[in-house]
DNA sequence: AAGTGAGGGTTGGATTTTCCAACTCTTCGA
DNA sequence: TCGAAGAGTTGGAAAATCCAACCCTCACTT
């Protein structure tokens, strides 16, 4: 999936690089969750085990994922997200949060997350200078690198 | 990319069988930044020309993109992010802030998003409820619907 | 001692997607 | 008349995915 000839230096291609493969963000789903283990990842996710195999390594050499045995003899392995894994868990989400909206007709999700302070999480991004939510109207792209050009008066 | 066997009922998942093959992101990344023809998308993106096409016709018939016609003789289409594309704004930010920290080291970002505020935005997730950044630790995973076995104490 | 089952993969081959370059068609401009 | 731009389509080679079957180790049962 590397983007071999992408004329653009951008962040969302580097990321997607890294977790933009089928399954790699149902990965970070279930270990998100909690499920560690190879064959609870094969059941919960439907993806072919070789598949998932390699998805793993990449996600562990990624630096997504860490692989620990918890127990030797029988050898037995756990997947578990990093920081930088958890760090994308906001992606998760987001994207959670869109389906709910976009592609069921809301009230019948699949998996309501609760957030600490009590209320059901419904997550939306922010500035963080501002506070303020983020909208679409709101934002001004400044390309730091050749390779962007922005035509309209849009933005990002 | 249709879960045919997903043994999860998940939005998520759902949300990635519309926007998470290869290039549908960036091409969303590209009308949001107001690239809207196919040769520019071709060109920002690197994707090959035929798959380009494949993806706009799925994002459309999503109703993610709109193609409209902005010139009749010479026949000329641009494709716009409908109000559901345009929320998917926020994943993209969310990757991109994460591309930032962890693929570059920070600092030669290739591109900054001004928010309207006047600041740099620093996307972060937070709860609509009580207005605080969403972390892991915060986070508690109540399934709806059958097929979901959350392992541990654990979260999404 | 043999058989069964769980866990964590690997292997071979069929199927599906991607990739790439070339080609098409229409219309405008020189 | 001769490009050139825009928006794709087409055919065939290359790569990735899917699937079922297999492998190995250890533990537990009978």
């Amino acid at each position: 999936m590397a983007a071999t000839k992408d004329p653009r230096p951008c962040s969302i291609a580097d990321t997607l690089a890294l977790v933009g493969e089928k399954y790699s963000l149902l990965v970070l789903r279930e270990v998100c969750l909690g499920n560690s283990r190879f064959d609870q990842l094969v059941r919960n996710i439907g993806a072919p085990r070789d598949i998932l195999a390699t998805r793993l390594r990449r996600l562990v050499d990624a630096g997504i994922l860490t692989k620990r045995a918890y127990s030797e003899r029988p050898q037995r392995f756990e997947y578990r997200p990093t920081q930088a894994g958890l760090e994308l868990e906001p992606v998760l989400l987001t994207l959670m949060a869109w389906g709910d909206r976009h592609v069921r007709n809301d009230d019948d999700r699949p998996m309501v997350v609760e957030h600490g302070c009590g209320n059901e999480l419904l997550p939306v991004v922010t500035c963080s200078a501002c506070g303020d939510t983020v909208r679409h109207e709101d934002l001004t792209a400044h390309p730091q690198a050749p390779g962007w050009t922005v035509t309209g008066p849009t933005v990002a």
